[in-house]
DNA sequence: ACCTAAACCTGGGCGC
DNA sequence: TGCGCCCAGGTTTAGG
């Protein structure tokens, strides 16, 4: 599913195509991703305008319109953006120049909402940014009582890690996922910090993880299936002792860890 | 304020 | 080949 990661990258292919062009049209097949408003009201508030620009905010796409106007889309687990189009289209914006962009969403989880003026998200800092610190996580973990797993995908708290990269991010910094959170020590809170900025920079690098639907806006898949360490490797040995990685439910999302190298 | 769990949704993979 | 079943999970909502 598409993760701070995927998310950057599929933005940094759409940015350059979209930023200049005016939306002339819009097609919608099925209306379930356009939330908060009907879909008539989403094409009169959108047709005629131009893109000034696109941001990521965590897993969100930002952009912004010469108008003042926003337009967010969230992928979910299924959502694509894509230069041409697959079989799961749901809505397409014909741009200026003969140019289409696709929202594509086989499961519908994705959303698209409309904003007069820029957003709140209300999110949480993410960990490329300056207030990803060690204090900061020092300050959040310290008075909870869930788990340090639940809590690395608490969007208010921290934003854009989803679950690849928080069971990845745990296995890189050798802490076992049911540790309550505020049981982790100084130096196990910067192992924490140090883990999520180099796996997601390390995503980045190799244009996400494909490890079901995602695909780029080319519709190529990303490459850091192949370098990951745990999700996904229920009863495979664990690639540094061997033992063998397990499988549980926490907070009802598939957790997979090393029971020898995770403490 | 904090925490947990259900609900949303449907294609793909599996067993038979 | 096809049917039924179960799984995937980010976010929102409800409830304790």
């Amino acid at each position: 599913m598409p993760e701070l990661p995927e998310v950057e990258t599929i933005k940094r292919e759409i940015e350059p195509f979209i930023v200049g062009r005016k939306i002339e049209g819009i097609e919608i097949k099925d209306h379930r991703n356009i939330k908060g408003i009907s879909p008539e009201q989403f094409k009169k508030k959108l047709i005629g305008q131009k893109f000034k620009g696109l941001t990521r905010q965590a897993k969100y796409m930002l952009f912004e319109l010469a108008s003042g106007n926003y337009l967010t889309i969230h992928l979910g687990m299924t959502g694509r953006l894509l230069f041409a189009p697959d079989k799961y289209v749901k809505i397409v914006f014909n741009l200026s120049g003969g140019k289409n962009l696709y929202f594509s969403d086989a499961r519908l989880f994705g959303k698209i909402r409309f904003f007069e003026a820029m957003p709140n998200l209300k999110l949480g800092p993410e960990p490329l940014q300056k207030e990803f610190t060690v204090e900061y996580l020092k300050k959040i973990f310290s008075k909870r009582h869930s788990s340090i797993k639940v809590l690395l995908l608490d969007q208010k708290l921290l934003s854009g890690v989803g679950n690849i990269y928080a069971n990845e991010a745990l296995f890189r910094a050798g802490i076992n996922p049911h540790r309550k959170a505020s049981s982790l020590s100084e130096a196990e809170i910067k192992k924490m910090q140090h883990a999520i900025e180099e796996v997601l920079e390390e995503a980045i690098k190799y244009r996400g993880t494909s490890d079901s639907w995602y695909v780029d806006a080319k519709g190529e898949k990303g490459g850091f299936q192949l370098r990951l360490k745990v999700y996904g490797k229920k009863n495979q040995p664990c690639p540094k002792c061997g033992t063998t990685i397990k499988r549980e439910a926490m907070g009802q999302r598939g957790t997979f860890f090393c029971g020898n190298c995770q403490k």
